[in-house]
DNA sequence: ACAATAGTGTCTATTAGACATTATCGA
DNA sequence: TCGATAATGTCTAATAGACACTATTGT
C-alpha cells in the first residue's frame, strides 16, 4: 500500500472557483459555459470556472487558482480563500477526480470578463437563496452551495464584504453590501459602531459629495487582514 | 488546455490526518514513523498518518480519510472535519502532489493504536503552543500548525471539545477539556450558563459519585450537530 | 424650504464575567 | 466535622439594538 500508485491509477486533479461580486444590488457568481467539443462532458452547460492543474505551469494549488482567476476576470489580487476539496469516483465521467475549490470576492468595477480559452462564454449570474437558476455541470451545484454557505456564515462576523467594494467606499456603501449578502436590513447605528470598533478601515482625507451631506470615504487599513467581530449580527443577540 | 492530462502529468493525491485527543491533561496528536524502505522518503521520521488515495477502494476522499483513521486507531465514527488541501511541486520528492487534510477528535478511552501497515510505529505526542517537539516529514509541520490553529479558534465558539470526551461526562469534565485546549482557566459559572444555553448536551438520569457532591452526567443531544456559541470566550468580551 | 443621506445621542434589555454562597457527598 | 467538588445566586460593567435626533449638502 505504500508503493507509488501507477500513473493510470492517479485521480484527476482540478481547481474550481466560486467568484462572487455584487452587481445591480445583487450577489452574483461567475459561471462559464462548457465547450461543445468531442470528449467534453456537460457540453454547453453552465459551470464554475476551473479546470485541471497543470503541473508544468502551476507551482502550487493557489497559484493555479490565481491563474484561472486572472484568465477569467483580468483581476490580479482579490480576496481568495480555500473552501475545501471534493473528490470521488463519480463526479466526473472522465474518471476518479478531486477538485480543490477556492472562493474569491472581487469588486464589480474591476472586472474585465474574458470568455476565451476553454469557455465559450462567461457571465455573472444572480444568486438567490438556493443558488442560481441554471442547472450546473458536474457536482458544481453542491460546490456553489457550500461556497454560499461559507460566505453567508462569514459575513455575520467578519469584514469580508469590504472586498466586494472599490478601494474607497463610505460606511453607507459598506452597510449596503452587508445587507445584500445577508438579505436583511441592519441597524445603522449599531453597524457603524461595530465597523469602527473593529478598526479594519481607516478614513481617507476625502469625502463623497452628492445631493446630501458629504460622506466620509474609507479604505481598508490592511488588505491582507480580515477582521473578526466578537459577535454575530443576529438581532436580539 | 481542456484536454485530459496525460497519466504521467497527473499529480499524486493523498489524504493526511491530524487526529487529536486529550490524554494526561494534555492535548496530543497521533504521529506515525515513516518506514525505512527503499524509495520511501523521510525514512524513520515522524509524520501525520495518511497516504495515497486508492481509487479502487476509496469511493470518496472522506471515505479514504475514515479508512485511514480506522486503520490507525480502531475508532469508527469520531468527529471528522476537512481542514483544507495543500499541493505543490516540491512538498513530496516523488513528484507534484496534493494532500487533502482532515482533522479528527477522538476520546482517549476509545483508542486502540494499530502500528501495522506502512507505519512501523504509531504514538500520541503532546502538543505545545508551537506544535510537537519532533521534526516532521514532508510539510507536515505546517499542516499540523494549520490544524492546531483551526482547533484552537473553533474551541472559542463551538462545542468541539465535547468530542474529546467519553459518551457520558460531567460539566466539570467538559470545562476541563476546554481549559486544556485553550491553555487557560475559565470561570465556572459563565461556562455552565453558556453550555446549557447552547443546549447541545442533555442530562442523563445518572450522576457520578465521588468524595464530594455527586455530579450530573450529560451526553451529546445529537452527535452529528456542532453547537456554535454567539460569542467568543474571551475575558471581558 | 425641502429632500436625502450622513452621522450622533439616548435609552433599555441582555448578559458575560467575577465572586460569594449554598449543597451534597465520602472519609 | 472537614475537605472537596457541584451547583446556584448576586452584582456590575459593557453593549447591542432600537430609534430619535441633529448635520450638511444640492436643488
Amino acid at each position: 500500500m505504500s508503493a507509488l500508485p501507477a500513473a493510470a491509477q492517479r485521480p484527476l486533479v482540478l481547481v474550481d472557483l466560486a467568484i462572487f461580486t455584487v452587481l445591480d444590488d445583487c450577489l452574483q457568481v461567475l459561471l462559464v459555459r462548457r465547450p461543445d467539443e468531442p470528449g467534453e462532458p456537460f457540453a454547453n452547460q453552465w459551470a464554475l470556472p476551473g479546470g485541471f492543474v497543470d503541473v508544468k505551469r502551476d507551482a502550487t494549488l493557489e497559484a493555479c487558482a490565481l491563474r484561472k482567476l486572472r484568465e477569467k476576470t483580468g483581476v490580479d489580487t482579490p480576496y481568495l480563500e480555500q473552501l475545501g476539496s471534493w473528490g470521488d469516483a463519480r463526479r466526473d465521467p472522465r474518471g476518479w477526480s478531486a477538485t480543490h475549490v477556492y472562493f474569491a470576492l472581487i469588486p464589480a468595477d474591476r472586472i474585465e470578463l474574458q470568455a476565451g480559452g476553454n469557455a465559450s462564454a462567461a457571465r455573472f449570474m444572480p444568486v438567490g437563496a438556493r443558488g442560481v437558476d441554471a442547472a450546473l455541470a458536474f457536482d458544481h451545484a453542491r460546490l456553489l452551495a457550500a461556497a454560499l454557505e461559507r460566505l453567508r456564515a462569514k459575513v455575520e462576523y467578519t469584514s469580508l464584504p469590504a472586498y466586494l467594494l472599490p478601494e474607497e467606499f463610505t460606511l453607507g456603501d459598506l452597510q449596503h453590501v452587508y445587507e445584500v449578502v445577508l438579505a436583511r436590513a441592519l441597524d445603522k447605528s449599531a453597524f457603524r459602531t461595530r465597523m469602527l470598533a473593529a478598526a479594519f478601515i481607516k478614513p481617507t482625507d476625502a469625502v463623497r459629495v452628492g445631493a446630501n451631506r458629504p460622506a466620509q470615504l474609507y479604505r481598508l487599513a490592511n488588505r491582507g487582514v480580515v477582521a473578526y467581530f466578537p459577535r454575530t449580527f443576529s438581532p436580539r443577540g
